[in-house]
DNA sequence: AAGACGAAAGTGGTTGA
DNA sequence: TCAACAACTTTCGTCTT
């Protein structure tokens, strides 16, 4: 049996008329059957109702906000009429997918036949963007996950490359390696900071190729490059000092100690991870919970050398503060 | 003996001509 | 593109605790 032709153009044509009479609609849509202006939105019912007249006019608005649960049956301050997770930028489609199932609810003859049709259009439908996507993001969570990084982070990243994507940097370049450099950028964001290092163990990508890619990101991405604050040493700290398993006490020395002695910038070109190193050092002598300094050179990814001669130069500056 | 210190030589990245 | 430069690493010998 020869397949039936599906007429795209007139499909397309159909769709951008609806999309367009839903824009308008969202600006100035006046009451078809009063002409009033003054239109209600309820939120709960995913409901637009005329205010005069009572007409409604759209009853298939999406709910944007997380579902609400109701942990006893007696509760009336909510209900469970809110199915499905909220939107997130995780998923190619934000979340929305629509899906056919021409096998379900017991179709039969003509109504099975067009239910299969739907499902054909629906599936080709989807962008090549919708389609990339879709691996890019995996890509991103497994190294998220591997890099024990949280989910605020995976967010970030995510939404980095999907900037990337709009803005068409992606090609010529690998996904990996772009998907990595969104990582590493969405770790400076968070401030939640990584070493190239780090990244580039995480993603099994070439430190080289994420550090382009993410100047690249930083040049093009405006909304990026606001965004991103300089490494300091501070951010690493924290981490650092639980590897350690140093107390919060060290952890606080530490900061006040990196904040005293380069409070004018003096830290800038240095190794951040360096400056945190010889701050935790010294903070853990003050403190008595001593670690030696090839300990904290090993926790903190540098050599003693360099934490000895942050440790020179912060101890100069200490000498001078404190006298 | 372990840890800290310092000198010397080499490496990789940045900057400016 | 290349030289100059600062920061950092590696290696190794010496000093201190």
């Amino acid at each position: 049996m020869p397949e039936e032709e599906i007429d795209y153009d007139a499909l397309f044509a159909e769709m951008e008329t609806a999309e367009e009479v839903l824009q308008e609609g969202e600006n100035d849509i006046a009451c078809p059957d009063c002409g009033s202006r003054s239109l209600v939105t309820d939120e709960r019912k995913g409901e637009v109702s005329c205010n005069e007249c009572g007409v409604i006019l759209d009853d298939e608005q999406i709910e944007e906000g997380a579902p609400t649960r109701r942990f006893s049956k007696d509760d009336p301050t909510v209900d469970n009429s809110h199915h499905g997770a909220p939107m997130s930028i995780l998923f190619p489609d934000k979340g929305l997918t629509t899906t056919f199932n021409p096998w379900e609810g017991g179709a039969k003859g003509e109504n099975r036949a067009t239910q299969f049709k739907m499902k054909k259009i629906n599936d080709r439908l989807k962008s090549n963007k919708e389609r990339s996507l879709t691996g890019a993001l995996g890509d991103l969570a497994r190294t998220v996950s591997r890099m024990g990084l949280p989910k605020q982070v995976q967010e970030a990243a995510a939404q980095i490359y999907r900037d990337a994507v709009d803005a068409q940097l992606i090609r010529g370049r690998s996904i990996e390696g772009v998907v990595a450099a969104s990582i590493y950028a969405a770790c400076r964001v968070c401030k939640v900071p990584r070493t190239l290092d780090e990244v580039a163990a995480g993603a099994r990508c070439g430190r080289k190729e994420i550090g382009r890619n993410y100047t690249t990101l930083m040049s093009k991405l405006t909304q990026l490059k606001q965004k991103v604050g300089i490494p300091s040493a501070e951010d690493f700290i924290p981490r650092y000092c639980t590897q350690l398993k140093l107390s919060s006490a060290v952890q606080n020395k530490a900061i006040s100690l990196v904040n005293m002695c380069y409070s004018d910038g003096g830290a800038q070109g240095k190794n951040p991870s360096g400056v945190a190193a010889a701050a935790i050092y010294i903070a853990s002598i003050r403190m008595d919970e001593r670690r030696t300094q090839r300990e904290i050179a090993e926790e903190c990814d540098i050599t003693e050398v360099t934490i000895r001669n942050r440790y020179k130069e912060m101890m100069a500056r200490l000498t001078e503060i404190e006298g």
